[in-house]
DNA sequence: TGTACATCAGTGAACGCGCGTTCACTGATGTAC
DNA sequence: TGTACATCAGTGAACGCGCGTTCACTGATGTAC
């Protein structure tokens, strides 16, 4: 390494270079590609080879941005964990945990549809997310991603909380219960007519709302 | 069919033939190896003709009793399953639907592991459990079949309080909570350094106890 | 009890498929001087 | 500005792999009479 000593002002913003662009509209067709793909003739239904084809580069190439063909189904899920778990990470320090992870959710939302939109249509996105849950396999893969980003939101919840993770439940029960709710809404959302983003915003407002109601003693009062 | 005639009484009991008693053998045999396998060599180290091999049969006459691998590997869950369900529906019928999807994992436990045991030892079963948290592609299966579970639960829960699934979300969000928690659990178990029973169902119990406490709304008490 | 026929578990060999990997290579971009 | 070299994105062709399927077939078990 030669440039160890150059100055830090010298050096080229990242994704400056030709090369670098060159990388990005390589891999922004990829998932956009892949992504219409899906959309349209269902995951299973696509291989990685019609992608490449499509995109008119080598299955090779494919492989040089992802690691398989489900990591670019979930390019843009990936997104949106970061700002999540960020927007949790700012909450206010005194905030309950549960209005925290709420507020984070209202909080972030806007941010994660702009970030969307700077990689694919968000109106492609959420045709996707419903292949997403109407595919087993990808259903599968959605589901243990989830189970990872509980994970790391429990260890900002803990963080905050000032608790111990490896001997206090609480934060991963919270976090999984929350996550369970926008889940049982994801699904509703994606068996449902509405496939419009306020319409998934709701149930999942709705959903959360009734986190409390539904562990209630008992529903006769309906 | 000639036989529709035939007197009840005259009629063969199930699996009384001594065709049927080789179908249950070989059956039997191809869980227990499988499970075997898994749990050694792991789920990705072992192939459908090492356990073919393994029973000595063909790899043919696997497919024959199983669709696919996952489905021998969740052989055993799927009878927990039923008999989960099967203790929800049982319950009181004033009982508040918390108290019954608790009172259900209570009761049907030792019956569970009955029922395990006529298949495999149930130290056996453990340790396919932990193989199943710690493979990635057998987790996301596992989650999956949890969600199918979920949505089966949920319609007990439904009918038991007379709401509607289709209007009302607490069953979903409900039944979404508590198996998020239980999930959980499963998790501390298997990452854990006890694989014993015991310790599984204490952990269970610990963090559904915790589901309450977790959403309150500061644990600052503490 | 015996015979003739029907059913069906198991065979084995071959195949299709798509994912993901490996190889040696080309040519465009970047950089040092 | 020009030259020489280094880097690295992309190539293409071939392959390994294991799942799951398909085929025509055998032989044991079950049943009708």
């Amino acid at each position: 390494m030669e440039t160890i000593g150059t100055v830090a002002g010298a050096m080229p913003a990242p994704g400056t270079g030709l090369r670098e662009r060159k990388k990005r509209l390589t891999r922004d067709a990829l998932v956009r590609t892949s992504l219409e793909l899906f959309a349209t003739r269902g995951y299973e239904g696509t291989t990685v080879d019609d992608i490449a084809a499509a995109v008119h580069v080598s299955q090779r190439t494919f492989f040089r941005y992802f690691a398989s063909k489900e990591e670019v189904a979930f390019h843009v899920p990936h997104l949106a964990e970061s700002l999540v778990v960020d927007a949790v990470q700012g909450r206010p320090p005194g905030e309950p945990p549960l209005d925290a992870l709420r507020g984070a959710l209202r909080e972030s939302w806007d941010g994660i549809n702009q970030a969307v939109e700077q990689v694919v249509p968000l109106e492609l996105h959420l045709r996707v997310y419903r292949v997403i849950e109407s595919t087993p396999a990808l259903l599968a893969a959605h589901l243990r991603r989830s189970s990872e980003l509980e994970e790391r939101l429990a260890h900002v919840i803990a963080d905050r909380e000032g608790v111990d993770l490896d001997t206090d439940p609480r934060p991963r029960v919270l976090v999984a219960a929350v996550c369970s709710a926008i889940r049982v809404a994801e699904r509703s959302w994606s068996a449902g007519d509405d496939a419009g983003l306020t319409a998934l915003r709701e149930l999942m407002t709705a959903h959360l709302d009734q986190l409390g109601p539904a562990l209630a003693g008992s529903w006769s009062s309906t």
